[in-house]
RNA sequence: GGCUACGUAGCUCAGUUGGUUAGAGCACCGCACUCAUAAUGCGGGGGUCGGUGGUUCGAGUCCACCCGUAGCCA
């Protein structure tokens, strides 16, 4: 149990396109605490990470935005980095896909996997847009779900009635770049065999390498057989060329999970890396003794629970010790949304509020499982104030005063209460075990029973009372020396949570970095410094200036991409339609409507059923429109319908219309609303 | 639709291999204290543990079905 171990972590390579918001946040933040936990105890313990910067969606949103995709990771990379060192993520290195390691290394994977036959070649047949001249990825496609007929659906799966489809099923289908009618066009393609690997990956699986749900979805994988998996993309990609095969690129998933060992190897060419003798091998040959553990999202389950360990296993390369998946953040009990201004970015947050809270509220919640985690901001507040600052901290500023104005600033000798103390450093145990099985809410939640215990034994004492009593001075010194060293241990153990604390802390007792051994030696006849508040409130003004902000960051959106682009991004994404006459457009037939009811619909994610009162009828319409609204929000509200569209049966009932709404889709929806005067059943011409 | 989770006090969550009156924090009420960033301590009200049925001497804990929520379906 004490001996040293060597250990590699890493969080999922956050994807060069776009900012981190607090729902990647939880990731980064666990992983850190559990990183920073075992450096704490004493063991080699290395964090790295890297920005995912190939692929498609990246090679667009550069051109998109008018300058190299390369100009476009750099930029990203910088923000990422500085999002992640203000909320303290303590990555020993953060590098990029899009480097001389990772090229070495994709390309190495993939040449012993070919060597050893886990490589084939055939002939698929895509969709392919004759504007832009690339194969489309199927989210790059839209068109009419062919089971419910739901419009404006991707290649892949209809949001309407959850059908899952190829994307050549698709009715009319549109490329959503250009616009342009797809047409298919077959082209080679490399594809790793999967199946190859089925018995190492049951044993793998069985080895406790994974936590039980996710062995139980692996299970249902096994059953439904192994498929080869497409690992190359044509030109034009943004990624690296598949050696001997110009024109073929590396599949981004391919070279995303060989970016753990790129950072890593980065590492260990570097100064930091060199100075501690860090090794390549040790961590990656196949017969290593170190411990590699990647900390993902549930929905990226698949990539490193099978590909990943299959590719490492074909390569000659160790798999992974452990894979820790966990669940999704939701804010206020939904799922983060734009328009209720619970997306919240990283920038944004920090532009508000202190990072130590998040991390706290976060371990709070966070245990071993997949579950989802739910911010709620109320609940946030109150508990960071109450356990943070009205407990631990004020332990200390509790027992500071009297050392501060009776002592000289001067620590007794010895503790009047030493098995108090004893019982504190005994509970290091659970505690540390809560931590290393990544119950992270335990640990805080045992932490704060032992807040508890100190607080109560200040009360107990009464140093206020003692104070005032001529001849004990001894004994309030040793009270609010015994208070002192209690929190010590505590901001100790919650080290991990809340490095910049421990650090301020550590300031004030004038003592070095707290590791985990060195807490059970008591801190006795020394000077510390005068208390300064170590943490301040949360104040719900500026939790709530924070969800305005993230309301603010979604209208300004749009003025910063077009800003960087010189051109309007939804013009390029969607260009102006054909020319219509006027008497095509007669044909339309709009009307005022005013939204009578709204609910959801069961069994349906993205719909909202709503009853329209068009002024003398009712119509019954089914809006893909949930992520973006609440029911209770639209009701009595006036919108403009399609009246005469005709009707269409879904799954849950007829369709009579549609409402009109402008946005890219998801929370990002604006419905129409008709200025005051209209009035319903009134026409728009 | 199939699968995997989840559903415990107003809110956020604990509840170990089924076992005595189901717990914590916040919020609320009362009392105490005033050292402390109005923080702390003591006490109190509040739950038919989503529903129904079953296994069992005994179920929040196991099984079946149903309802609701979330995610996955490469």
């Amino acid at each position: 149990m004490n001996e040293t171990r060597d250990i590699l972590v890493t969080s999922a390579l956050p994807y060069a396109n776009g900012p981190i918001h607090i729902g990647h946040l939880v990731e980064y933040i666990q992983t850190d605490i559990w990183a920073r936990f075992q450096k704490m105890r004493g063991h080699n313990c290395w964090y790295v990470c890297a920005d995912d910067a190939h692929g498609t969606p990246i090679m667009l949103r550069a051109r998109q935005e008018g300058i190299a995709p390369e100009a476009l990771i750099a930029r990203v990379a910088e923000e990422h980095q500085a999002d992640f060192a203000a909320f303290r993520i303590g990555f020993d290195n953060y590098h990029s896909t899009h480097s001389p390691e990772n090229r070495h290394y994709a390309t190495l994977i993939y040449a012993r996997n070919r060597d050893a036959g886990h490589i084939a070649r055939r002939t698929i047949t895509q969709a392919y847009d004759p504007v832009e001249n690339i194969f489309l990825p199927d989210r790059f496609i839209k068109g009419e779900c062919p089971k419910c007929g739901a419009p404006d659906q991707y290649g892949d799966n209809c949001e309407a009635c959850g059908a899952s489809y190829s994307p050549s099923e698709l009715k009319n289908p549109r490329s959503a770049i250009s616009g342009a009618v797809p047409e298919p066009r077959d082209s080679e393609h490399y594809f790793f065999r999967l199946a190859d690997f089925e018995a190492m990956l049951k044993d793998w699986t069985r080895g406790g390498s994974l936590q039980k749900e996710v062995a139980n979805k692996l299970d249902e994988w096994f059953a439904a057989g192994l498929q080869e998996w497409d690992i190359s993309r044509d030109a034009p990609y943004f990624g690296f060329e598949i050696p001997d095969h110009p024109g073929k690129f590396f599949y981004v998933w391919l070279d995303a999970p060989i970016g753990y060992m790129a950072s890593f190897q980065n590492l260990c060419d570097s100064e930091q890396g060199r100075a501690a003798g860090l090794d390549f091998d040790h961590f990656w040959a196949a017969d290593s003794t170190a411990e590699v553990y990647h900390f993902i999202g549930k929905d990226i389950i698949y990539f490193h629970a099978l590909f990943w360990p299959a590719m490492l296993h074909g390569a000659g390369f160790r798999t992974p010790s452990a894979v820790f998946a966990h669940g999704f953040l939701t804010v206020d009990g939904q799922k983060m949304s734009k328009s209720r201004g619970t997306f919240i970015k990283a920038r944004t947050y920090l532009d508000h509020l202190d990072p130590e809270y998040l991390r706290y509220y976060f371990a709070a919640k966070l245990g071993p499982g997949v579950d989802d985690i739910d911010l709620s901001l109320e609940d946030f507040t109150a508990r960071v104030n109450a356990d943070l600052v009205g407990k631990v901290v004020n332990i200390a500023s509790r027992c500071a005063g009297f050392i501060a104005k009776r002592f000289d600033g001067r620590l007794a000798e010895a503790l009047p209460a030493p098995e108090l103390f004893v019982a504190f450093i005994a509970a290091g145990d659970s505690i540390a075990e809560a931590y290393e099985r990544r119950e992270l809410g335990r640990a805080v939640r045992e932490i704060m029973a032992l807040a508890d215990r100190a607080n109560q034994y200040i009360d107990e004492q009464a140093p206020w009372v003692v104070a005032k009593q001529a001849g004990r001075e001894a004994d309030l010194h040793g009270i609010c020396t015994q208070g002192l060293n209690l929190f010590r241990v505590l901001i100790g153990y919650l080290r991990p949570i809340l490095p910049g604390t421990a650090a301020a802390a550590e300031a004030f007792l004038r003592v070095p970095p707290l590791t985990w051994a060195v807490l059970a030696e008591p801190l006795l006849g020394r000077e510390i410094d005068p208390f300064r508040p170590l943490m301040t409130r949360v104040d719900p003004e500026r939790v709530a200036a924070m969800v305005e902000a993230s309301k603010e960051d979604l209208a300004a959106t749009g003025d910063v991409a077009s800003a960087s682009a010189g051109s309007n991004p939804h013009l390029a994404r969607e260009p102006i339609a054909e020319v219509i006459d006027y008497d095509a457009f007669a044909r339309l037939d709009l009307r005022i409507a005013r939204i009578a009811a709204a609910e959801r619909v069961p069994g349906a994610d993205k719909l909202l059923r709503l009853t329209l009162d068009l002024g003398g009828e009712t119509r019954n319409v089914f809006a893909g429109i949930r992520a973006a609204y609440a029911p209770e929000d639209l009701v009595g509200r006036l919108t403009v319908m399609v009246a005469n569209l005709a009707p269409r049966k879904m799954r849950f009932g007829v369709s009579e219309g549609m409402v009109l709404a402008a946005g890219p889709g998801g929370g990002a929806l604006f419905l129409l609303a008709p200025d005051a005067g209209a009035e319903p059943g009134m026409r728009v011409k």
